[in-house]
DNA sequence: GTCTATACCACGATAGAC
DNA sequence: GTCTATCGTGGTATAGAC
């Protein structure tokens, strides 16, 4: 069951999207201070002041990227909910459920441009402006994942460092993962079956 | 189980001894870009010129602290090979080791200053000579978890995607862990468990 | 919406005294 | 081993014409 790339709906003018695509992947190759308004603005094709047009500062078209990149991921979440409204309560069906969404979120990494990959490699460090104005963001996409694995496993059952282990897991792997060489199916496979028997504790059912 | 910090040789001067930890700090909280050489000799308590005396240039201060953060890293898995020599063959004593070189990589992240996890965070945006020089080093460490892996497996278990989520999983956790606050034993525990069965196929035998 | 021209500053790096 | 002084470059950002 491939789920097809979200649209996240944009009001975006052709000239400022384009500015964020190649600004989104210059910030990923090369991080947000490395990559300069002047190469960006020479990869798309304008003068480097003609950016002020569309975005006040730098740390303003950084703020957008990584907001795109959000919706990119929150889309995908909802996507995958909606495949799954009323599933089956046994372990199967748990565990395709958490598939589900797991294969969403790699899909969210890797299909819809580089928003989300250059969102998660450059938030760390971004400049604390920034980051402070996407925190609440982040924090509700964060708590979507822990209501799923709540809902996915007993109650006794610890999920925190799971989630951790598994968004970090995931994300870790645009540091080595090529969609243009690697299938995303298969690696969603990897990653639900790493994680599945560890979450529950249980054997993994899939052969 | 708690293995000690382990010592890295080296033969640096007290002065280039602190340029180093002062860089690596700055550049794991910042970036390599965005720490600049004078804000690192002004916490140094020396001038900016003065660090000419002792690197070449930022690219070779950013060397010597990714070169210096693999020492760590080989140090503490040789170290974690030490205590496991000898090991028995069952399930139990498989997953011990595993549990040895999960708590050694951990404790090189946290517990022996800035250099591993400031590696971690600097690596893939590095400037290409910077990188370049030390890709044979990192494939050198990484080989010696693919040994392990395929030590503790059966023979028709494919490790490398497990290898890649493993350390992908345990690197991402320097984007949440903090290591005044949370018990390093306990998140190799977690990450242990996590991934044990996941690994083999069998329930983890520790409740 | 993009241009040219430019201000202003911080950067990495070098020279040479002490 | 550290200093002061300085160079050249490239960075973000602004002003104003088209």
């Amino acid at each position: 069951m491939t789920t097809s790339p979200v649209d996240v709906p944009t009001t975006d003018s052709p000239a400022r999207a384009r500015i964020l695509d190649v600004a989104a992947s210059l910030f990923l190759e090369q991080g947000y201070e490395a990559a300069s308004l002047r190469r960006i603005a020479d990869e798309v094709g304008i003068q480097a002041a003609s950016i002020y047009h569309h975005f006040t500062s730098k740390e303003d078209l950084l703020e957008a990227i990584l907001r795109r990149g959000m919706a990119v991921m929150d889309e995908a979440f909802t996507a995958a909910e909606a495949t799954t409204t009323g599933a089956g309560e046994s372990q199967a069906d748990r565990r395709s459920r958490l598939a589900a969404h797991v294969r969403a979120h790699l899909a969210a990494l890797y299909e819809n441009g580089p928003f989300t990959a250059a969102h998660v490699t450059t938030f760390r460090t971004a400049p604390a402006v920034v980051r402070d104005a996407i925190v609440p963001v982040r924090d509700a996409y964060e708590a979507r994942w822990t209501d799923l694995l709540n809902d996915l496993t007993a109650a006794d059952v610890p999920t925190g460092p799971a989630r951790l282990m598994l968004l970090g897991g995931m994300n870790a792997s645009v540091e080595w993962f090529d969609p243009t060489r690697g299938s995303l199916d298969d690696l969603a496979e990897v990653v639900t079956r790493q994680f599945w028997s560890g979450l529950t504790g249980h054997p993994d059912p899939t052969p």
